[in-house]
RNA sequence: GGGAUCAUAGCUCAGCUGGGAGAGCACCUGCCUUACAAGCAGGGGGUCAUAGGUUCGAGCCCUAUUGGUCCCACCA
């Protein structure tokens, strides 16, 4: 033995040293090698402003167990990682660090600028990779990847030109979503809508007359929630279908104060049922109103400028904010007599995701991706499970989306990101997308071009994430080997924005799936279910957690009781109890270690093993054919509690302890050697089961048991089941033992017979099979049960008449405690039993005498139930005849 | 408006294809039994939201209702 372990575990010094040890022996690398399959899984790459956080905590841990388990299992298993560049969440970072300087971003200028972005990426881009490394992350570090490093900036070009050519991307005037405080444009995706309390204001316009007057008597009354849009008012809509208003079609109306003439349009679109059933028409502003202007031609007048304020064409409001304008506009018209009335409204109000703005709905030329044709492999992929989706729910939401999809709007006005590979020609206009700038016009032959100064969506990269990492656009080895990659592990928030983008990307430009499986989680809340938030403050860092109970604790934690798409809260108690699980499996081990020291022990030959040797075998094969069972349907929780059960109840609790008698007698060292290597052969098969779940505690038992740092758990082969392992037989016996002790243990509880108080006991059954499994047993029946003598009897001969008894399945268990022993109330008990059995007896018999049960339920479940019926019926029995003993002995 | 999801022990949650209700924590009782008090042994506690239905059999499947959470749409 190299070494020993600890008295009590303690994560410290423990999980860094061993993190090193498999970065140095190059565990997490992975090559081509057509020997072995490959299982590959691609990091969602943290943003390099990020701060570790709960979230990339259970991401990270499910994906590492996945990856350590298929590694175990002989797989060729590739965890690759990266960053992400997250553009505008990064260049937000920089333009406040700036600001603190009294720095603008415009005076810095876009190259100096993008020199700060770098340096920020240089500086805060390997802090979340550290972090990842203190949660024992598997990834293949020397894999790193970033999506602004060349070869993604190459597939970045490639896609975009690709596209373009294809009609794919194109470049459109359309109205978008835009946020005046980042000054960019944004998708659909990124608008959050929040309701807002507001006001709802009843305007009407006046009627202008054939004769070209403006009415003083006839006007048409509406409502709004946003007044100071009318400056940028077109015309005026109702349902060509509402009886009200249909004559009105084709009339017309002065806008106030702008004295501009509107159309009186028919357009469906309007709700009759809605306030006045009349709609002010801004195409300008209004993604609706934007769709019926285009049905019915009409002018967009943009009044709005990048910044919300209002424009030239807003009149005298020009330069004001959107609100001011919005209160000054209201007060002119309730001057002129046309508010008609101010109501309460709540209503959605859309917000950017990342700075919480109102968004601003413009009119502006933006590059679109098209989505009609690229979604569809996506949709049919799914749709016939080429690609699954984990929960299953999660394909509604998923195909919610793809049914309604629209364009994506790509272009962002921002520096730091992939700028668009386009090029205008200074002399005539021309738009070339190109790799590279072209040395002259295709159309006009002029040479000067100036390249589009907007970037890419951050996702547009990520999205070809799965094959840009391992070397697209080259042909690589690489990419042949590890893609399509296996599982995509990931929370189901970002559906959206990334998984969905990544699927069809995959499909255009590799001609296949990025992915077989995604793997949902859900949030982690905190304790009271609220979103962990820097705003409300309720964050826990993952870091403080690891330092105070350890990687592993935190990583059990976030796994248990934790199944595929839903929340969890965190509390700190539940860190604490697998802290202490391991501190569990170290003390366990800790026993084995002490009581093999000096010794060797060697492999026993079949016949000494005894019966509980093999009942712990057993049972040990049935929990790894269960836990690979459910890992292989990514059924982390359910597999890691099989383990967790195993380990502390059956192990701990159960098989050390009828094992320690064994152990302690020097005498027979063949029995006391097949205990150790049983001891220490199923200790190690229930380390592996483990490990994915806590690689630390579980590595530094393992080594120690080796007596070796050169071994590691994390590269030893995965536990089969096997069925020479199967013994049915000693399950059976051994269940029968335990439901003896702890009938015992029972009894001596309720009469509170302290420990120490040692009580002998007669085992009575006329069965031989239970009898020789009792035999066998005896030796730690003893030390279990508290009973310095245990006699295994087939009647009742010698036994006190009143003594305590306890009827169980494989037998019947007499102490004789009379100096303790209550007649009255131990007739109470037995008759509490008899009840029991009458319930369960009734249960079985009608079930048995339904006509239909026996002749439609299975023919196992009939025979399972006739074998109850046997068992409680001997039961009865004996709890029969041993109360009308009792009840003779209480009448003298 | 459309959809998803949840409702199980005091709390937080498991419960995989329907076949006798589980865990952790908390609580009560007794134990420092030479691996572990971060522990051991024993115990209490659930009409599985409500009402119907399907089935020999429902926590699980179907329908409706109530309450909570979330996503999508965005009727001015």
């Amino acid at each position: 033995m190299s070494k020993e372990l600890a008295k009590t575990y303690d994560p410290h010094g423990l999980e860094d040293r061993l993190y090193q040890k498999w970065l140095d022996k190059k565990y997490f690398h992975a090559e081509v090698d057509h020997s072995k399959t490959p299982f590959t899984i691609v990091i969602p790459p943290p943003n390099i402003t990020g701060q570790l956080h709960m979230g990339h905590a259970l991401d990270n841990t499910m994906q590492d167990i996945l990856i350590r388990y298929k590694r175990m299992q002989g797989y060729n298993a590739l965890w690759q990682p990266g960053t992400d560049h997250a553009s505008i969440a990064t260049e937000v970072r920089i333009i406040e660090t700036l600001k603190q300087e009294g720095i603008e971003k415009e005076d810095l200028g876009r190259e100096k600028f993008l020199e700060r972005a770098w340096d920020w990426k240089k500086e805060y881009g390997g802090r979340i990779v550290e972090q990842l490394k203190k949660m024992g992350s598997s990834c293949d570090w020397d894999r790193e990847r970033f999506t602004m490093d060349e070869g993604c900036n190459k597939a970045v070009t490639e896609v975009f030109c690709k596209m373009y050519k294809k009609g794919y991307i194109y470049k459109g005037s359309r109205i978008i979503n835009w946020c005046p405080v980042c000054n960019t444009s944004i998708s659909d995706a990124e608008v959050n809508y929040e309701e807002q309390a507001g006001h709802l204001w009843h305007i009407k316009y006046p009627f202008i007359e054939k004769d070209g007057s403006v009415s003083t008597t006839r006007f048409l009354e509406f409502a709004t929630t946003r007044p100071e849009t009318m400056l940028g008012d077109t015309a005026v809509a109702v349902n060509p279908n509402d009886d009200r208003y249909k004559a009105l079609i084709g009339e017309k109306l002065l806008l106030p104060i702008i004295n501009r003439e509107l159309p009186i349009v028919g357009d469906e679109y309007v709700d009759m049922e809605f306030g006045t059933g009349v709609v002010k028409i801004t195409p300008a502003h209004d993604p609706n109103d934007f769709e019926v202007g285009k049905r019915h031609n009409l002018p967009e007048v943009n009044v709005i400028n990048d910044d919300a304020t209002i424009n030239e064409n807003g009149g005298k409001y020009c330069g004001m904010d959107r609100y001011e304008a919005r209160k000054a506009i209201v007060e002119e018209l309730q001057e002129m007599g046309l508010l008609v009335k101010i109501e309460d409204y709540t209503h959605n109000v859309g917000t950017h995701d990342r700075c919480k703005t109102t968004i601003e709905p413009l009119i502006k030329k933006q590059w679109f991706v098209k989505m009609d044709e690229l979604i569809k492999p996506a949709v049919e992929a799914v749709k016939n499970g080429d690609i699954r989706l984990i929960p299953k729910r999660m394909e509604k939401t998923y195909f919610n989306w793809t049914d309604n999809i629209r364009d994506w709007c790509i272009s962002r006005q921002l520096w730091w990101g992939h700028r668009i590979p386009a090029y205008y020609c200074d002399a005539c206009g021309e738009i070339v997308v190109a790799k590279s700038m072209p040395e002259k016009c295709p159309k006009c032959g002029a040479v000067h071009f100036t390249q589009d100064p907007d970037t890419l969506d951050t996702w547009f990269s990520s999205a070809l994430w799965p094959f840009s990492t391992l070397g697209w656009p080259e042909k690589t080895e690489d990419l042949a080997y590890f893609y399509p990659t296996d599982v995509l592990v990931t929370g189901y928030d970002i559906i959206f924005f990334w998984v969905i983008r990544m699927i069809f990307s995959g499909y255009e430009q590799m001609g296949e799936k990025p992915f077989k499986t995604v793997l949902f989680h859900g949030l982690v809340r905190d304790s009271q279910g609220r979103k962990m938030s820097k705003s409300l403050g309720n964050g826990i860092d993952p870091l403080e957690i690891i330092e105070q109970y350890g990687a592993d604790a935190l990583r059990l934690t976030l796994i248990t009781g934790n199944s595929p798409g839903n929340d969890m809260r965190f509390y700190y108690e539940r860190v604490e109890s697998s802290r202490n699980f391991a501190n569990k499996i170290w003390n366990a081990s800790r026993f084995i270690m002490m009581n093999m020291e000096g010794k060797t022990v060697t492999a026993p030959a079949a016949s000494d093993y005894a019966p509980v040797d093999r009942w712990i075998i057993s049972r040990l094969n049935g929990v790894v054919k269960e836990v690979t069972e459910n890992l292989d349907k990514f059924e982390l929780g359910i597999a890691v509690q099989k383990v967790y059960d195993f380990i502390w109840d059956e192990f701990c609790d159960w098989y050390i302890e009828m094992v320690k008698p064994r152990l302690y007698n020097t005498d027979d060292t063949v029995s006391q050697n097949a205990a150790l290597y049983t001891l220490k052969t199923v200790l190690i098969d229930a380390l592996k089961l483990l490990h994915p779940y806590m690689p630390f505690v579980t590595e530094e038992i393992y080594c120690t048991l080796m007596g070796s740092e050169e071994e590691s758990i994390m590269i030893a082969s995965w536990p089969v089941y096997s069925p020479e392992k199967d013994f049915p037989e000693e399950e059976r016996n051994i269940e029968l033992i335990k439901e003896a002790v702890r009938g015992v243990r029972n009894v001596r509880s309720e009469m509170n017979v302290p420990m120490g108080k040692k009580a002998q006991i007669f085992i009575v059954t006329d069965k031989q099979d239970n009898i020789d499994a009792f035999e066998k047993g005896k030796l730690f029946l003893s030390s279990l049960a508290s009973a310095p003598e245990v006699t295994i009897q087939k009647d009742r001969t010698g036994i006190a008449s009143d003594a305590v008894s306890v009827v169980t399945s494989g037998a019947t268990i007499f102490i004789p405690l009379s100096e303790l022993i209550d007649i009255a109330q131990e007739i109470t008990r037995l008759k509490k039993e008899e009840e029991r059995l009458n319930g369960e007896l009734n249960r079985v018999n009608g079930m048995l005498h339904n006509e239909k049960f026996m002749s439609k339920a299975p023919a196992q479940k009939i025979e399972e139930e006739r074998g109850k019926l046997e068992k409680y019926t001997h039961m009865m029995e004996e709890v029969k005849e041993r109360l009308a003993q009792l009840q003779q002995i209480n009448q003298k």
